[in-house]
DNA sequence: TTCTTAAAGGAGAATTATTATCTTTGCCTA
DNA sequence: TAGGCAAAGATAATAATTCTCCTTTAAGAA
């Protein structure tokens, strides 16, 4: 997992520092999207003098990158997400809780739609649903 | 246009003010989906006192009564739309631009999907998608 | 292994969108 | 005209993020 993390640095001519790596774990087991805040908190149990800065640093190269997303919900902090292929969110908004969905089917249903309509002015590079609602249970214990 | 406004603040028991006026008349004529700052600026042309805070109260408020809705891009800054009903956004990340698209047939198969198959642990209330490109055209003069 | 150096990290100040606080205004009703 | 109240205005405060400046480090070359 981590290795993969470390060739695509080295594939970018990025240094492959504690930091990055840790960083990168961290949103990875963290797996709800977490804030900055979030990360900074995880990450300080192993790694204490971590920098704020170097936080924010990271997270723009890796964004920049293409090693992680940015996630944007309707409150205005900005979050995480270390899955890189195209997914759907499930998003609550009461409780500002994100879930990853994937389905193959739904994407296959939407890109056909869009082969035979053209949006006017406009080409498709990627399509996201953002699918709002509640969830019936609990989070689990890794989530935030 | 406006009296529709006023009728539902009204409606709401909320008061009709110049200021209110001024702000929703604003988020409808600079289409481009707004930033707070975009906003004072128009208004200040014909409103000069307006204050910032007025601004952003009204903002909240109009958002909690559902007169106006928030939007966010990548970008960290909040932005505003007078367009109430549910509706899907064109989105440009290399320029921030934002157009709305509405689509009946497109919502239908979506619907129609999701009545047959439903998401483990979640119920849908809303469905937007967020399609991601480049537009072939410049904004039109009232665009931002 | 040591050297070199550009890249990256650290600390804390600065910035900036937004929110909170407090005062004033304007309108309705008595 | 006075009282009550919602909303506007001014400005301070907050908080996430970015910037500045300096130090340290990763990684290739010698």
């Amino acid at each position: 997992m981590t290795d993969i993390f470390r060739t695509r640095l080295q594939e970018k001519q990025l240094k492959v520092t504690p930091q990055r790596v840790a960083i990168y774990e961290a949103i990875c087991k963290l797996n709800n999207h977490p804030t900055a805040e979030n990360i900074i908190d995880y990450i300080r149990k192993n790694h204490p003098n971590i920098s704020v800065a170097t936080v924010y640093k990271v997270l723009d190269c890796l964004t920049e990158n293409n090693l992680i997303k940015k996630v944007k919900t309707e409150r205005d902090i900005m979050r995480y997400d270390a899955m890189m292929h195209s997914h759907h969110h499930l998003y609550c908004s009461d409780t500002d809780r994100i879930e990853d969905y994937e389905d193959e089917n739904l994407d296959k249903l939407i890109t056909n739609y869009f082969r035979k309509k053209k949006i006017k002015n406009f080409n498709i590079k990627e399509i996201k649903l953002q699918i709002s609602g509640k969830f019936k249970s609990k989070k689990n214990k890794f989530e935030i």
